[in-house]
DNA sequence: CGCTATTTTAAACACCTGTTTGAATTGGCT
DNA sequence: AGCCAATTCAAACAGGTGTTTAAAATAGCG
């Protein structure tokens, strides 16, 4: 294993831990088991490192992301919100695959980018990767096209900060869960439950 | 005005803007035009401090929250829950009253206290202030019987995702709104479109 | 006033941060 | 083998962190 795969690797875990701000290149390069100046050898800084640790996901997660969403656009029915919101689904499992417990990893570092270090990681993902919103936008005008732009746009946020705040703690209330209801729960497990939700947040009547 | 009050009048603003763990000590003490040593000297310490940040608000917004939200459960008809979403509307904007942007700085403190700091915010919250939760779910309950404890503690904390993550980015997402839609919006804007957007999510109907 | 207790202050504390340096080591190639 | 480039390493850098100290200033009160 190359020290740059095990730098990401340990990076990655951390970040979602603790947060990019409350993560240091110490406990970064100790994890590793790398010498500390590696970072920086082989990244350059850690704000590089932030973005490295993304674009591994976001690369693996992107077209898939994308294609699911454009071929419900390209059908020739008219999806409902559940349809959207469930091709999510696949692309985000994926990421078990790709990397051991990759879908709560991911979409924990999601939530940290989007309050950490003042959303830089914000712009980097929207001008980096623009054609998930795009399409991501455009899946649901045809699935309730009444809305209009403005109200897609802030409902789109919200169920940003669904998804994202809840799986950046997932795992307190993961645990919370298991206590309370003596129930098994797992990452896959609060996606089905969430999926409803915003479905119906996005899908909920307009009051003007 | 008294040294205690311009530090926590200071620490509000920073900790809201740049989290917790983003703002230091000494940029608060320059902030409040004190010394360094007073926060300690006043406080204890920079964690006693953030309590107190937090306590100021919840003591004034708790005794309003517990108030609308228990009188809805008991009336004799059955809430709606649009009802309930909207008993938050009149104690959230009167933080407005309480303080300049009270109501916008304390939710982004909040949904900074569920991110940084690795959640002891949210242990201090929940145990400080139980009655807020439970009077929720009660609510909620009455509004939406056939909800399971666990289905209800699930779309609570979705619920609290979409509201405190949005509101820790409202400034963002306000200037992107207002930039692509031209639009002027505000916080009370932004309270009123997440409304039907909550209730419906909560609301939705279960798949088992 | 004088005395005491509270508050403010500058300075230092020990520790942690990201980054850089220059030497040592390693790997690949002729 | 020798050579050159890529990589690793220990050490130091300059600057920031929360906290503590002991002296100075201020206030409150008999």
């Amino acid at each position: 294993m190359s020290t740059k795969s095990k730098i990401l690797d340990a990076a990655e875990l951390l970040f979602a831990d603790k947060g990019f701000n409350g993560t240091s290149l110490r406990e970064i390069t100790s994890l590793a088991e790398v010498n500390l100046a590696a970072v920086n050898y082989h990244f350059g800084s850690k704000k590089e490192l932030i973005k490295a640790v993304m674009s591994r996901y976001m690369n693996e997660l992107s077209p898939r992301l994308e294609s699911a969403l454009s071929a419900l656009c390209h059908e020739n029915v008219q999806p409902n919100l559940i349809d959207v919101f469930s091709a999510f689904i696949d692309p985000l499992l994926h990421l078990n695959d790709f990397k051991e417990n990759g879908t709560s990893v991911f979409l924990q570092l999601l939530g940290r980018g989007y309050t950490d270090s003042q959303g830089f990681l914000r712009w980097f993902l929207t001008t980096q990767y623009p054609n998930v919103f795009s399409n991501f936008t455009q899946a649901v005008h045809k699935a309730y096209p009444e809305l209009t732009a403005e109200e897609i746009f802030w409902r789109l946020h919200f169920t940003m900060g669904t998804i994202v705040f809840t799986m950046s703690s997932s795992d307190a209330l993961i645990d919370i869960a298991q206590n309370d209801f003596d129930r098994q729960v797992d990452i896959a497990g609060v996606i089905r439950q969430v999926i409803p939700y915003v479905a119906a947040g996005v899908g909920a009547p307009i009051i003007r």
